[in-house]
RNA sequence: CGGGGCGUGGCUCAGCUUGGUAGAGCACCUGGUUCGGGAUCAGGGGGUCGCAGGUUCGAAUCCUGCCGCCCCGACCA
């Protein structure tokens, strides 16, 4: 391709709105352009780049037997009624009418058809397992579309769904994608670290998202050094750190004044008996509008995530202070669960075992101390509901662990029944029974995938692309049009290297600086230079990206000078 | 949805506080000199200052409303 006649529009300098580097560097390079609020059109280079990502995961689904479909963006409400999104998603999904005032919306993602599908035409076990996939767009109306591709919304998924007879089967088909999805990323270039996920909303057993280390990204990753335990930060567990409690019961739950104290750390600095571990800390939210208490020790978070785990539901609010008083007689800062019986408790499991605590006494201005929490509060549910920190230590080999920034790539489910028995989607087993057919769901986001790769791949002068998914592998920059020599001789490489490669013949009429720092900008991982300096001794430049490393090369030598550098470059290490 | 910021030629920004003929650099067009890491000189084209209303003799500038975009948070099949 000659440079001239691609459209390529770079930028010199940063664009204003754009934070991330992948953002800034994809406007840069001249790879996509905003057309709203998380919605971006891809230009020739960012779309050659995204089409080498999906000819990777096409391929990588085809090893796994996929067989590759192409459903509707458009989506009658009807089957999303059916399976009961249609109620349960909120602003996040785009909904249309048609001309007679039906009910459409643009797909968020693709369950309720493929179930469709399957449900019309798959009748016996032995038409499975079944593994479909798609390339396709998805819409949801983030609420705050960020960082360029990375959270759009509009964006394109590898989204797949499988159908098994059994939990067996579907155990098996989530293994396949899980071994694909490696497969996929280190071919693109990234190191992808496979975590335990909290399934949300999406319901069923089981599920991992697969994740790369990156400060652009939006999920914590709670990551051990030396085992391979990696969760999502709203999944993640750790080992509690031990407390100096009393040996012995304690006396009797006692209640003491604490006028003015409010908080954790005002009723620590109050009483020295009463740090900061030594405290229950009582929560209250409406959950499905039924006030519920959250008990946590005193130095530690709750999270949300891990909260509607346990309760299983999705629906829950931090209760007002005034729902707090009307519900157990005082306001935040003295509340409590001793004495409680009414109310469903859920305690996290930091506070097993622990006695001689303190927490409020559900009257203002007033705690209660030698409290045991086995002995003194009823009911409890326990529950996983503290958020790890870095430094916690690990469940598996309790080493430290750590928490970093990463992106979302890929997330696999195991679907179990949700959506069969919703829209009953059943086959008849060997015994000739009707049975649900067991279903996983898997989804790998493209864009995103291309913008975590160029956070990983770049440098102060541009994208690096790595080989497998670069846009152009070669660029042929002569340096003047005017040396009818140079330019003979360039058009050669030109012309023979296309046979083997993807490569861009720079024939525009510009200085060579301005070459140069396009090339770079634009990542193309190989440069040959054709000039009248190199020609005098029978040379050309062959410069490498990545490296920044420049070689004269004969002339003769540069076919298999390439050829040996293409296959160095193509097996480059996941970062 | 809460908080903050921004909206001025294609791009990056100045001008706004204190109202008075819309600017710079880059990009673009013409010509010259240049040509191995974003050249230079001369000339030139291009802007309803996001939109609407208001105040004023006069609004990019002050006021009100709306829209759009970015960032933080909440949210995130």
């Amino acid at each position: 391709m000659r440079w001239s006649q691609i459209f390529i529009p770079t930028l010199r300098d940063d664009p204003a709105d754009a934070e991330a580097i992948s953002h800034k560097l994809m406007l840069r390079a001249g790879l996509v352009r905003q057309l709203a609020a998380g919605v971006y059109s891809k230009l020739p280079l960012g779309f050659r780049a995204s089409r080498k990502v999906e000819a990777i995961v096409r391929e990588e689904m085809e090893r796994i037997g996929a067989q590759e479909f192409h459903l509707p963006v458009l989506h009658p409400g009807e089957l999303w009624k059916e399976s009961g999104r249609w109620f349960d998603i909120g602003d996040e999904m785009f909904r249309l009418k048609d001309r007679r005032q039906g009910d459409y919306c643009l797909g968020m993602t693709h369950e309720e058809v493929f179930t469709a599908i399957a449900r019309d035409e798959l009748r016996s076990y032995r038409q499975l397992p079944q593994i479909w996939f798609q390339i396709q767009t998805k819409f949801r109306d983030e609420a705050r579309p960020k960082s360029g591709v990375l959270r759009g919304r509009e964006f394109v998924m590898k989204d797949s769904y499988t159908f098994d007879v059994d939990f067996a089967g579907l155990d098996v088909a989530f293994d396949k994608h899980a071994e694909a999805y490696r497969r996929i990323f280190a071919r693109c270039g990234v190191r992808a670290l496979a975590v335990q996920a909290a399934s949300g909303a999406m319901g069923g057993s089981e599920s991992v998202e697969f994740m790369s280390v990156s400060d652009a990204g939006e999920d914590w990753t709670v990551t051990c050094a030396s085992c391979d335990y990696a969760a999502n930060l709203e999944k993640a567990t750790s080992v509690v750190s031990s407390v100096d409690d009393p040996r012995e019961e304690p006396g009797d739950i006692e209640k003491f004044s604490t006028p003015g104290i409010r908080t954790i750390e005002a009723l620590a600095a109050f009483d020295e008996n009463a740090s900061a571990q030594r405290q229950i800390k009582t929560l209250v939210y409406s959950v499905d509008d039924q006030v519920t208490l959250f008990l946590l020790r005193g130095d530690h978070t709750l999270n949300e995530v891990k909260l509607a785990e346990a309760t299983g539901v999705a629906n829950f609010r931090a209760a007002t202070a005034e729902e707090c008083r009307e519900a157990l007689g005082a306001l935040p800062g003295s509340l409590g669960a001793a004495g409680i019986a009414e109310l469903p408790i859920y305690a996290d499991d930091a506070l097993k075992g622990r006695r001689g605590m303190v927490t409020g006494a559900n009257e203002d201005d007033f705690h209660l101390r030698n409290v045991s929490v086995e002995r003194d509060l009823d009911k409890l549910q326990w529950a996983s509901l503290r958020e790890v920190v870095a430094g916690d230590r690990c469940v598996h080999c309790g080493n430290e662990l750590a928490v970093q920034r990463t992106i979302e790539l890929g997330h696999i489910f195991k679907l179990g029944l949700r959506y069969s028995e919703a829209m009953k989607l059943t086959v008849l087993n060997d015994q000739g029974r009707e049975v649900p057919v067991v279903m996983g769901s898997y989804g790998i986001g493209i864009e995103r995938l291309l913008a975590a790769v160029i956070e990983s791949y770049h440098d102060d002068n541009g994208i690096v692309w790595p080989w497998s998914v670069a846009p152009f592998h070669i660029v042929v920059t002569p340096i003047s049009l005017k040396n009818a020599d140079a330019m003979q001789k360039a058009e050669g490489i030109y012309h023979e290297l296309q046979k083997d490669y993807e490569v861009l013949f720079d024939d525009r009429d510009e200085r060579p600086g301005v070459k140069f720092k396009d090339a770079d900008l634009v990542g193309v991982p190989l440069r040959i230079v054709v000039g009248p300096k190199g020609l005098e001794k029978g040379v050309v430049e062959l410069f490498e990206r990545a490296s920044q490393q420049k070689e004269d090369i004969p002339l003769d030598r540069v076919f298999d000078e390439v050829r040996a550098c293409a296959a160095r470059l193509a097996e480059v290490e996941p970062r």
